[in-house]
DNA sequence: AAGTGGTCTAGACCACGCG
DNA sequence: GCGTGGTCTAGACCACTTG
């Protein structure tokens, strides 16, 4: 095929030298935003970065700038060995306390798949968050989340051993996860509070999520506590390409299914 | 100064022909960051890019593939003209309904700074969003949120005329921008909901996050609902450098002021 | 003027997916 | 084997800050 909707002309010259001189990996990106906006749609696949640098009269590494921008908006896939596509919208991925899973507060529902269940001495970083001194007992629980087959999340949940006084130590594995997440739920979660920043999946995290390391995510912390005292800490990377993560507070009824694009509301 | 802590052998040779053939831009970054937290603190330069690549024996193009990543995660900042300094470790921004500014729902503390405020039809994309027909009338206020003299995030907030009988519409600028936030108190607001995503800040928004564009964003939406319809939606742009997001529930007394390095809890 | 990070180039080779 | 994106190189020039 031939994708002709790309013409040079979109960038080269540039000639107006008013304007402050826009750098060309950000003028081609919103060439090529406006270009997939308006001939493409998802899943299609963009003609090839030697192909698409040609067209374009710049190197390769500068289309690969744009591109890398254009990846992280979440507009664009690409797939070593096939080709770059028109990513899909974002999954809106709820993270409220009664709408992941079965409505748990720890949402143990069927999207979670355990992966391993440590316990063990905790790091310096990990007692000072939970509030313990360094080297109390935790229970670490690894998780993934899968969404309509896509894993868009890995999680570790701390828990303090202390919290947890009724746990069978004996068993292991998936058997102590579910101990863990069961005796969890026992005891009861008051409230929870939380936050989201930007990260980058390390190399297990990354394995996990089916990227590769450096992967971009949003990196959500969940403080739960019980009883007024802090009972568990959960760590989960969201992959930021594929995911919209939305805080439903239960009040609110407004049926209004449209999405906003950020760039169309500015 | 010399800034010894950068050795060559942390990265040359790499010899072990052993694991996946990790790339060496990853393996630079890791290197960097073990040094950067066992030998400089915060707001230390490191030594220039030049310098960094001849050290560790690589391009200088590889040496900015790991500064890239580091910048991603908010370890670096770096400054033309200046040098690449360790970043401050991100800061808590509360995104409550209660907690921003003096408690209003619509956080109209003043942390925020109003930039301007127009009057015109809603774009397709915003009218969906809104649950209006195309061209409605809409008021749009943006501005900027400041904490700590920083300007953390700019925001889009669009209100319905139609929400917003009462408003007269002589007003211009500042005033009106005043009028539009008032009235939203007063129509009250009964709930929200929000959603969280990456982003980069196009020129306009870059312009007043004081950053260069295609800088890394995190996009909130939140929905604002008054008597069970939407009153209002908010797009806030979060530089993900400096911002840790936090969504406190009020419920919540934990007293624990750590602070979780999602690299070091995995 | 000198030093810094930011952009851009032209080319090479590698790792992966598919026919 | 071939085409794709991923990595890496060596070098050039520009834009910005500071003395």
């Amino acid at each position: 095929m031939d994708c002709r909707p790309f013409r040079v002309e979109d960038t080269v010259g540039q000639g107006t030298l008013a304007a402050v001189a826009e750098p060309k990996y950000w003028h081609l990106r919103t060439v090529l935003l406006r270009t997939m906006d308006t001939e493409f749609s998802t899943g299609q696949v963009l003609p090839n970065e030697r192909e698409l640098s040609a067209r374009f009269g710049v190197a390769r590494a500068t289309l690969r700038q744009a591109l890398d921008q254009l990846e992280l908006e979440g507009r664009l896939v690409r797939r070593r060995g096939i080709g770059t596509l028109v990513a899909a919208p974002r999954v809106g991925i709820p993270v409220s306390g009664r709408e992941g899973g079965r409505g748990s507060a720890v949402h143990g529902g069927q999207e979670w798949k355990v992966v391993d269940c440590t316990t063990g001495p905790a790091s310096a970083a990990l007692a000072r968050t939970l509030g313990l001194a360094e080297g109390d007992q935790v229970h670490t629980v690894r998780r993934t989340r899968v969404v309509q087959g896509v894993t868009v999340a890995a999680e570790s949940l701390h828990v303090p051993s202390a919290a947890l006084p009724h746990l069978a130590v004996v068993v292991d594995g998936n058997d102590r996860a579910r101990g863990v997440l069961r005796q969890l739920e026992r005891v009861g979660v008051d409230g929870q509070s939380r936050s989201v920043e930007l990260g980058v999946a390390e190399s297990a995290e990354a394995a996990l999520l089916e990227r590769p390391p450096g992967t971009p995510v949003l990196v959500v912390t969940t403080q739960y506590a019980a009883a007024g005292r802090l009972a568990a800490v959960a760590v989960s990377t969201y992959r930021a390409d594929t995911c919209k993560l939305t805080f439903g507070e239960s009040g609110v009824a407004v049926k209004v299914a449209g999405e906003v694009k950020a760039a169309a509301v500015s």
